[in-house]
RNA sequence: CGCGGGUUGGAGCAGUCUGGUAGCUCGUCGGGCUCAUAACCCGAAGGUCGUUGGUUCAAAUCCAGCACCCGCAACCA
C-alpha cells in the first residue's frame, strides 16, 4: 500500500462542534497518522457542510448572511481541530468556489446521460418547518408535531437521482466486499434498508430553500445535501467532469470514508450510487464510527450535557491534547459508541501514559545513566525475548489498523509496556549492577530502551508529542516505517545525560502536574 | 410476529462459531521490590456467566421458550 486516503465526514456548521464531533476527528487523526508510518503519498481530508435550510434560517434569526455564519461556525471547528492536533491535508467547505462549481457540474453531467430525472413531489408541507413532513411523524390528529399546524398538500417539481437503477449492483458489492463497510455488523442493516430502497430527491424549489448550489440550466432549482455534501470527497481532490486532476488521479479512489453510524445509509447506498454513476472507482472501506456518551448518557441539547471538543483540556489544565486523544480513540471497540467521564478519564491516561508508559522510559533511562553514565555499549546487544515480542507486537497493531480497531491496538501496545515493565521486575538490574554483573545490567536496559523505540513508533498516532518526546530522549527516528521498524533501534555510544530525562507524561493528581496547574 | 445486537465478579469488556479447570483492563485489599512519575512486580477477595427447560458423561458455550436493555428502520457527530 503506497498511498493513503481517508476522509472525516463534512460537519454541518449550523452550531458549534461539540465532543462528538472531535471524537470523530481525533479517531480519523490516529487512523492518518498510523499510515502516515506505513505509507508513502498520505491524504486526509476534512471540512464543513454548509448549505440548507437550517443554516438559512439560523442566519436569518441572529441577523446575518449564511455565509457569515458558515465562516463564524467553520473557524470555530478549524480552531477545535487546530487544538486537537488534527492534522489535515485540506479543509474542504461546501461553499468554496472549485466545490460548488464542480458540484455543478457533476449535476448537468448526471442530467444528460439520464440518472438525474424531474418529477412532481406531493408531500404534507408545514409552513412553519418550512419543510415537507412524513405522515409518521405527524400527531395523531394529523397535525406538525412542532407547529401544532395541519400541513398542506403541496406538489413541487424537484430532480430526482435515479437511485433504484443502482440498488442491484449496490447490494452486489456489499455482499461481494465483506470489508467494505466496518464495523461488519452494520452491513446487514444497510442491505435491509436498501430493500425499499427508492429514487432521492436532490434538489430543492429555491423558493424554499434559497441557501443552496444553483442547478445549472433551471434556476427555480437548488442542489439538495446528497450531491453537494457527498461530492466533496472527490471535488476536494480536484475531481472535475471535464478532466480530472493530478491529486484526484493519485488518490482517488479513498481507502476508507470515516463517519459517524448515523449518516451510513448516505454513504454506504447513495454515495455509492453516484459513484457508479460518474463512473468512478468504489472506495475501499466505510467506516462506521459509534457514538460518545457522555457519563453513559446521550448527548443533547436539553440534557444540557453538552461537552466542547477541548473542555476536558481545559478542565485538567492539558496543553497538549495526547491524553485526551488516547482516551478517546481508546474509548469503544471498534465500531461501538463510547463513553466519557472524567473519572475514567483520569484512571485510565494515568494507568496507562503516567504509570506504565512514562515511568517504564523514566526508569529504564535513569538507570542507564546511574550504571553506564548514559552510555550503549555494543555487548550490550543482545537478541532477547522482548525484542521479539515488541516486533509481533507491530505486526499486531498493524493488523488492528487494518480494520480499524483503534482499542484493541492499543490494547496490544500496553501488553508490550506491561511485559518490559515485568522484564525490568524479574531481570533486577540494580542487583545485577550490584552484583558486578555489568554486561548483562547492560543487555537487560539496552533491551527495554530499544524495546521502548518500537512503543515510541506504536503510540506516536495516539499521543504524537509524548511520543515525540520519547523519541527526543531515545534519540530515535520517528520517520521510521513501521515495515522498518527492528528490535535493534538504538545507536551504539552516549544515549542521554540526567539532566534530559523528563517525565513524558505526568500522572493527572500528581504533585508536578498540581504545580503545573498554578502556573 | 420488521431486521439485528446484547444480558459474564464494584465498573467496562473478552470468551460463545470449533461444549471440557471462567479470563482481561480499571478499581479494592495484602505482600514484594527499590531503578522510577506515591511508580513497578506478585498474590488475594469478589461471578450459581439474565431466566426457565432441553440435548450431553460434561453447557457461559448447542437447542427451545421467557424477561429486560439497545441499534437500525426516521437529515442526531
Amino acid at each position: 500500500m503506497n498511498k493513503f486516503y481517508a476522509t472525516t465526514a463534512i460537519d454541518y456548521v449550523n452550531g458549534a462542534p461539540h465532543i462528538g464531533h472531535a471524537y470523530e476527528k481525533i479517531v480519523s487523526d490516529v487512523i492518518y497518522r498510523h499510515f502516515t508510518q506505513r505509507c508513502d503519498n498520505t491524504f486526509m481530508l476534512t471540512g464543513t457542510d454548509e448549505h440548507g435550510i437550517k443554516i438559512q434560517k439560523t442566519a436569518a434569526s441572529r441577523g446575518i448572511t449564511p455565509k457569515e455564519l458558515c465562516d463564524e461556525n467553520s473557524q470555530q471547528f478549524k480552531d477545535a481541530w487546530k487544538a486537537l492536533n488534527f492534522e489535515y491535508s485540506h479543509f474542504v467547505r461546501t461553499t468554496d468556489d472549485y466545490h460548488v462549481s464542480a458540484v455543478q457540474k457533476i449535476f448537468k453531467k448526471l442530467v444528460e446521460q439520464g440518472d438525474i430525472y424531474k418529477n412532481a413531489y406531493t408531500g404534507l408541507y408545514c409552513s412553519g418547518c418550512e419543510a415537507f413532513l412524513n405522515e409518521k411523524d405527524l400527531t395523531e390528529d394529523g397535525l406538525c408535531p412542532d407547529h401544532l399546524k395541519k400541513p398542506e398538500l403541496v406538489s413541487e417539481e424537484n430532480y430526482f437521482f435515479k437511485l433504484t437503477k443502482y440498488k442491484d449492483a449496490i447490494a452486489k458489492h456489499i455482499k461481494q466486499n465483506p470489508d467494505f463497510i466496518i464495523p461488519a455488523f452494520r452491513a446487514n442493516e444497510v442491505l435491509n434498508q436498501l430493500e425499499n430502497i427508492e429514487d432521492i430527491s436532490v434538489s430543492r424549489a429555491k423558493s424554499n430553500v434559497d441557501w443552496s448550489i444553483d442547478v445549472l440550466d433551471d434556476a427555480e432549482q437548488g442542489i439538495y445535501v446528497w450531491i453537494d455534501a457527498l461530492s466533496n470527497y472527490i471535488t476536494a481532490l480536484g475531481y472535475d467532469t471535464e478532466g480530472n486532476s493530478d491529486k484526484f488521479r493519485e488518490f482517488w479512489p479513498a481507502n476508507v470514508h470515516i463517519i459517524g453510524k448515523d449518516i451510513l445509509k448516505f454513504h454506504s447506498i447513495y454515495w455509492l450510487g453516484i459513484l457508479m454513476a460518474l463512473d468512478l472507482p468504489l472506495p475501499e472501506h466505510i467506516f462506521a464510527h459509534g457514538w460518545i456518551t457522555i457519563d453513559e448518557t446521550k448527548m443533547s441539547k436539553s440534557l444540557g450535557n453538552v461537552i466542547s471538543p477541548t473542555s476536558v483540556l481545559t478542565a485538567f489544565e492539558l496543553d497538549k491534547p495526547d491524553a485526551f486523544r488516547y482516551y478517546m480513540a481508546t474509548s469503544a471497540p471498534c465500531g461501538k459508541d463510547g463513553n466519557y467521564s472524567d473519572n475514567d478519564f483520569k484512571e485510565k491516561v494515568n494507568a496507562h501514559l503516567a504509570n506504565s508508559m512514562g515511568n517504564l522510559l523514566n526508569r529504564s533511562l535513569s538507570m542507564l545513566v546511574k550504571y553506564f553514565d548514559g552510555d550503549i555499549k555494543p555487548e550490550f546487544k543482545v537478541e532477547s525475548e522482548l525484542s521479539k515480542q515488541a516486533l509481533t507486537t507491530v505486526k499486531d497493531v498493524m493488523h488492528h489498523f487494518d480494520y480499524f480497531e483503534l482499542q484493541e491496538a492499543a490494547q496490544k501496545i500496553m501488553e508490550l509496556v506491561d511485559a518490559a515493565n515485568k522484564y525490568i521486575t524479574d531481570s533486577e538490574p540494580w542487583t545485577l549492577a550490584k552484583n558486578g554483573e555489568m554486561d548483562k545490567c547492560g543487555q537487560v536496559l539496552t533491551s527495554v530502551l530499544d524495546t521502548m523505540c518500537v512503543v515510541t513508533s506504536l503510540i506516536y498516532p495516539y499521543c504524537p508529542n509524548i511520543a515525540k518526546d520519547m523519541a527526543t530522549q531515545l534519540s530515535y527516528n520517528l520517520n521510521t516505517k513501521l515495515q522498518d521498524v527492528k528490535a535493534d533501534n538504538l545507536a551504539i555510544g552516549h544515549l542521554i545525560d540526567k539532566e534530559n530525562i523528563k517525565p513524558v507524561f505526568l500522572r493527572l493528581d500528581s504533585e508536578f502536574a498540581d504545580k503545573n496547574k498554578k502556573k
